[in-house]
RNA sequence: GGUCGCGUGGCUCAGUUGGUUAGAGCGCUGCGUUCACAUCGCAGAGGCCACUGGUUCGAGUCCAGUCGCGACCA
C-alpha cells in the first residue's frame, strides 16, 4: 500500500474528500448529552459584506483547534456557525452596486431595496460558509444562524421590548454622531479619530459693553453661527471679571453670555472657548449645565440651515471659507496657525462626521455596565491575555448611553409603533393591531433600524434558541470561550457581556481569547486600498493546502500579538507537511509484513508494554519523549498557547522523530524477526499519537495518513485525545541517547571538517568508563550506521592512544578517528586548541560561580548541584583534550 | 496628553514563575542524490538580547528612566 503514495503530498487530492466524509457522517453534529461536559463556542459571525480574509482564517483556525481538541477529549462539543447582517456596512456595499447602475437607494422602494440586499446576503453569505468549510471548520452546520433570521430577530424584539419596559431604552433629542454620506447616526465607537493637519483660527468677540473683546480659538469657524456662549475656566484669573458679562457674536450680532465651566482647558489657545451646543459634544454638555439655547446651523445634509442666516444653503466647508473671509473683512480674525488634531470620521465611509442634535433611541448604559464591570473584576470572565481586561474596564467605566437607532433600511426595524390618532407610543414584539390607548388602528412603525451590534450582542444566547428555554440553551450556555481579535472588544465583547448578564443572569462565556491581527509582510494592516498586500486565504489554500495555511497561522500566534504573513513561512510549513507525508510513506513501506488483525490501539500499546524489556534504547527514548511532548502539548493548549504547542510538535516531529528516531529505527527494521516487529509497533504507535496531537492543527493530512495506517475506528477526529503514560518516562534512556547522539554528531563533525567522503566508512576507537563503554557497546550498531563507521573498538580509559588520529571528547568519552592518510596533525592541534579554549573559558566561568560563597549559600541546592555536575564534565573533557594535545606535541 | 504592546543573529520571530554555553525557521557557507522525503540530509558561520541606571549570589527575563516603532483611548 505504501508504494502507492506519491513522493510529494498533494493536499488538493485529499482535503475535499475528508471534509465530505466528516459531513456525511455528521461528526460535527452536537447532540445535547446531559452527562457529558459541554464545550461550546459561538463563532464571531463574519459580516456578509464580502469574502473572508486572513484575519478570519486565523480566528477560525484557532477556534477549530480548540473545538477539535475538546471533541477528542470527549466533551460534548458544539461550535455554532453563522453570519452577521452588518447593517450599515452591507447597505453601503449594496448602494455602491446600485450607484454603478446610476441608481440611489431612494430611487427604489424600501421593499425593493431590501430585496437587493437579501440577494447580496445570499451570495456573500454562501461564499463565506464555503470558505469556512474550505478552512476545515468543524462547525455544526445544522445549527447555522444569521443575525436577521427569524429566531435572532425574535430575540432582538424581545430584548428591545423588555429593556424598553424596564426604562433602559429611551428616545430623546441629544447630540449624536451623524454621517452625512451614510445619512445615518452612528454610535460613539463607530467614529474613528484620525490625526489630521488643520488650522486653529483666533477670533475676537467684542464685549457687549465697553471696548474690550474676548479672543477665542477654534478649528471649526463655521459653527460660530450657532454659538450661544463663550466659556472660560472658573479659576482663570484673566477672565475673572468677565464671567457673567456678554459678548457680541460677530457676523450674527447676537449677544451671548460668558460662562465659567471647568471643562475649559486654560492652556489651550487663549483659555476662552466658543460654545456651540448643537455641534460639539463638550459644548453640548456645557450648554446643558448652563441652560444655553441650542442653535442648529448645520443640517443633516451637511449644509447650513436657515438659522445660519445669510450662509444658509452653503456646504459646511464652503461656509467656512466665506466666514473666514467675512471675519477678516470685519477685523475679527486675528490669527491662524497650523494645528494637528483628531477628526472624527465614519468608520465605514471615512466621511467627517457631524455632531448634530437629533431625536434617537438610546440604551441607558449605567445599569447595564455596572454588572459587566463586576463579572470581569470578580474573575467570572477572564481575558487571555490578561492585559485586555484593563482596556475593557476602562471603556465600560467611561461609557455613555448607546445610540441604537440608525436611519438605514437594512437591519432590525425598531419594534415601536406610533399611534397617529392619539400620539401614543408602543413597543411590542409582534405588530400590534390597534392602539391600546385609544383603539385606533392608524399605527405607524418607527422607520429606523437598530445598530447592527444590538443583534450581535445577543448572539451567544439568541443562537441557542432564546427566548425559548431550549435544551441547547440550558446545556451550552454559558459558552466556554470567545475567540476574537482585539479590535472588537468594545463593539462586541462588552455588549455580549452586559446583554448576557441582563437576560441570562449569567455571563455569555467564561473566557475571552484575544488574538492579534494578521499583518502583511511589511508589518502593516492589510487593507482594501492596497490590494497587493491583501492575500486571499483561498488562494493560499489552493496552492499549498488548508493544513499548511492553518499551521502557518497557528505557529505565528503568540498570545495577543500581531503576526506578519509571509509566503516564506507558508513554504516552510508546506515542507513540514511533506515531511510528515514521507515519514508516513516510510512507515507504510516497512509494514508489508506487519499483521494486526483486529487492530486496536490498546492491544498495540499492550504489546509494546509486554515487550518492554526487549525494547532497544532508541525506542525507549522516543517513547519517553513522546510521553513528555504529549503532556506539554496538552498543558500549552489548556493555557491557550496554541502557537507554542504547534512549534513544539513541529520540532518534535521533524528533529526527534524523523531525523533521529526514524534513522535509528532503520537498523532494527533490517534485523528482522522480533526486533523488527517491535520497531514496527513503536513506529506505528508513536506516529499515530503524533497524528492525534497534530490533528486539531492539520486535520486533513492527519486523517488521510491515519486512515492508511493500522487503526481502529472510523475517523481520527473522534479518537480519544492521547494521555501521557508515565510508564514510558525513562530519564536514563534519554540521557544515554543524548550521549550517543552527541558522539554521532562529533564524528560527523570531524568527518565534515577533514573532508571524508560521505560514502566512505571509517574506523573509530572509543575510550570510556565501564558504564559508558557498556552503553556504547550495546548500541554500537547505531553509531556505526549513523556515523558511517565500519570498525569500532572499545578500549578502557587510559589505554594506549592511536598516534595519528582525530579526536573528540563527548560526555567524557574519548573518540579517536585514525583516518589513514587524512590526518594533518598541525590542523588537528589547532582544532583541539580551539576546543580547549572554549572549555577553559567555561571552566573558569563555572569555577568562579561555585567559588562565590553567596551563590552556594543562596541559590537553590538543585541549581548549585547542576552547576557542579556541569563543571565536573567540563573538567573531564578539558583534561582529556589537554592530555591528547600533549601527546601530539 | 493617557493607556498598552514591541525593540533578541541579514530577515521573521520564540524565550512559561529571574538559574544551561540565549533558541527556531528563512537566508548564508561547505559537502551530499542506492536504500521515506532535494518541498531532503549532514556539517558550519553568524547575537555587548535598543540604551542607561537599579534590585539580586545571579537579569534577555524584575524595577526606574531614555530613545525608536506600533496600536488604542481622549
Amino acid at each position: 500500500m505504501g508504494q502507492q503514495l506519491s513522493k510529494v503530498y498533494n493536499p488538493q487530492a485529499v482535503e475535499e474528500k475528508w471534509y465530505v466524509y466528516w459531513m456525511e457522517h455528521k461528526y460535527f453534529r452536537a447532540e445535547v448529552v446531559q452527562e457529558k461536559q459541554p464545550y461550546c463556542i459561538v463563532i464571531p459571525p463574519p459580516n456578509v459584506t464580502g469574502r473572508l480574509h486572513l484575519g478570519h482564517a486565523l480566528n477560525n483556525t484557532l477556534q477549530d483547534i480548540l473545538v477539535r481538541y475538546h471533541r477528542m477529549k470527549g466533551d460534548d462539543t458544539l461550535w455554532v456557525p453563522g453570519t452577521d447582517h452588518a447593517g450599515i456596512a452591507t447597505q453601503v456595499r449594496v448602494e455602491e452596486e446600485l450607484a454603478k447602475q446610476g441608481l440611489a437607494r431612494h430611487d427604489l422602494s424600501r421593499e425593493e431595496f431590501l430585496e437587493r440586499v437579501w440577494a447580496w446576503k445570499e451570495e456573500y453569505g454562501d461564499a463565506i460558509i464555503k470558505q469556512l468549510k474550505k478552512l476545515g471548520a468543524s462547525c455544526d452546520w445544522d445549527r447555522e444562524r444569521f443575525t436577521m433570521d427569524e429566531g435572532c430577530s425574535r430575540a432582538v424584539r424581545e430584548v428591545f421590548v423588555r429593556l424598553y419596559k424596564k426604562g433602559l431604552i429611551y428616545r430623546g433629542s441629544y447630540l449624536v454622531n451623524w454621517c452625512p454620506k451614510c445619512a445615518t447616526t452612528i454610535s460613539d465607537i463607530e467614529v474613528e479619530h484620525e490625526e489630521r493637519e488643520g488650522r486653529l483660527w483666533h477670533i475676537r468677540y467684542p464685549l457687549a459693553e465697553g471696548d474690550g473683546y474676548v479672543q477665542v480659538a477654534t478649528t471649526r469657524p463655521e459653527t460660530m453661527l450657532g454659538d450661544t456662549a463663550v466659556a472660560v475656566h472658573p479659576d482663570d484669573e484673566r477672565y475673572k471679571d468677565l464671567v457673567g458679562k456678554k459678548v457680541i457674536l460677530p457676523l450674527m450680532n447676537r449677544e451671548i453670555p460668558i460662562v465659567a465651566d471647568e471643562m475649559v482647558d486654560r492652556q489651550f489657545g487663549t483659555g476662552a472657548v466658543k460654545v456651540t451646543p448643537a455641534h460639539d459634544i463638550n459644548d453640548f454638555e456645557v450648554g446643558m449645565r448652563h441652560n444655553l439655547p441650542q442653535i442648529t446651523v448645520i443640517g443633516f445634509d451637511a449644509k447650513m440651515t436657515e438659522a445660519a442666516g445669510v450662509y444658509a444653503g452653503l456646504d459646511r466647508y464652503e461656509c467656512r471659507e466665506k466666514i473666514l473671509a467675512d471675519l477678516k473683512a470685519g477685523g475679527y480674525l486675528v490669527g491662524e496657525e497650523v494645528h494637528h488634531h483628531a477628526v472624527g470620521v465614519c468608520y465605514r465611509c471615512d466621511t467627517i462626521i457631524e455632531p448634530l442634535i437629533s431625536k434617537q433611541w438610546f440604551v441607558r448604559m449605567q445599569p447595564l455596565a455596572a454588572p459587566a464591570i463586576k463579572v470581569v473584576k470578580d474573575g467570572a470572565i477572564r481575558f487571555v491575555p490578561e492585559r485586555f481586561t484593563k482596556i475593557y474596564l476602562n471603556w465600560l467605566e467611561n461609557i455613555r448611553d448607546w445610540c441604537i437607532s440608525r436611519q438605514l433600511w437594512w437591519g432590525h426595524r425598531i419594534p415601536v409603533w406610533y399611534c397617529q390618532a392619539c400620539g401614543g407610543e408602543l413597543a411590542a414584539v409582534t405588530e400590534p393591531e390597534a392602539c391600546p390607548e385609544c383603539g385606533s388602528k392608524d399605527l405607524e412603525q418607527d422607520p429606523d433600524v437598530l445598530d447592527t451590534w444590538f443583534s450581535s450582542a445577543l448572539w451567544p444566547f439568541s443562537t441557542l434558541g432564546w427566548p425559548e428555554q431550549t435544551p441547547e440553551l440550558k446545556h451550552y450556555y454559558p459558552t466556554s470561550v470567545l475567540v476574537t481579535a482585539r479590535d472588537i472588544i468594545f463593539f462586541w465583547v462588552a455588549r455580549m457581556i452586559f446583554m448576557g448578564l441582563e437576560f441570562m443572569q449569567e455571563p455569555p462565556f467564561r473566557e475571552v481569547l484575544i488574538h492579534g491581527l494578521v499583518l502583511d509582510k511589511y508589518g502593516k494592516k492589510m487593507s482594501k486600498s492596497r490590494p497587493e498586500t491583501n492575500i486571499d486565504p483561498l488562494e493560499v489554500i489552493e496552492k499549498y493546502g488548508t493544513d499548511t495555511l492553518r499551521f502557518t497561522l497557528a505557529t505565528g500566534t503568540t498570545l495577543g500579538q500581531d503576526q506578519r504573513f509571509q509566503m516564506e513561512k507558508i513554504e516552510g510549513v508546506r515542507n513540514f507537511a511533506n515531511k510528515i507525508w514521507n515519514a508516513a510513506r516510510f512507515i507504510l513501506m516497512n509494514l508489508e509484513d506487519y499483521t494486526a488483525p483486529d487492530y486496536s490501539e490498546e492491544a498495540s500499546a499492550a504489546e509494546i508494554k509486554r515487550e518492554k524489556v526487549n525494547l532497544v534504547l532508541p525506542e525507549r527514548y522516543i517513547l519517553s519523549r513522546l510521553q513528555k511532548i504529549t503532556t506539554e502539548v496538552e498543558e500549552m493548549i489548556n493555557r491557550y498557547d496554541l502557537g507554542g504547542a504547534a512549534n513544539l510538535l513541529y520540532d518534535f516531529i521533524w528533529s526527534e522523530f524523523c531525523d533521529w528516531y526514524i534513522e535509528l529505527a532503520k537498523t532494527n527494521l533490517k534485523v528482522g524477526g522480533r526486533a523488527r516487529r517491535l520497531t514496527q509497533e513503536v513506529l506505528v504507535h508513536t506516529f499515530r499519537r503524533i497524528l492525534q496531537l497534530l490533528h486539531p492543527y492539520m486535520p486533513f493530512i492527519t486523517e488521510e495518513i491515519w486512515q492508511t495506517l493500522p487503526h481502529e475506528g472510523e475517523t481520527l477526529m473522534l479518537t480519544p485525545w492521547p494521555l501521557a503514560d508515565s510508564a514510558w518516562q525513562d530519564e536514563s534512556a534519554e540521557e544515554e541517547m543524548n550521549m550517543l547522539m552527541g558522539i554521532v554528531k562529533a564524528i560527523r563533525n570531524i568527518r565534515a571538517e577533514v573532508g571524508v567522503d560521505p560514502g566512505r566508512k571509517v574506523e573509530a576507537i572509543f575510550m570510556a568508563t565501564e558504564e559508558k563503554a557498556r552503553i556504547i557497546k550495546e548500541n554500537i550498531v547505531y553509531l556505526e550506521n549513523l556515523a558511517g563507521l565500519n570498525k569500532s573498538t572499545l578500549q578502557p580509559e587510559k589505554s594506549e592512544k592511536p598516534g595519528k588520529a582525530m579526536t573528540a571528547v563527548v560526555s567524557g568519552v574519548e573518540i579517536f578517528l585514525p583516518l589513514a592518510g587524512m590526518v594533518d596533525l598541525d590542523l588537528e592541534k589547532q582544532r583541539l586548541e580551539k576546543e580547549l579554549a572554549v572549555l577553559a573559558a567555561e571552566q573558569k566561568r563555572l569555577t568562579g560561580k561555585l567559588e562565590n560563597k553567596q551563590f552556594v549559600a543562596k541559590a537553590p541546592a538543585a541549581v548549585v548541584e547542576k552547576e557542579r555536575a556541569k563543571l565536573a564534565e567540563v573538567e573531564t573533557n578539558y583534561e582529556k583534550i589537554k592530555a591528547r594535545l600533549e601527546d601530539l606535541l
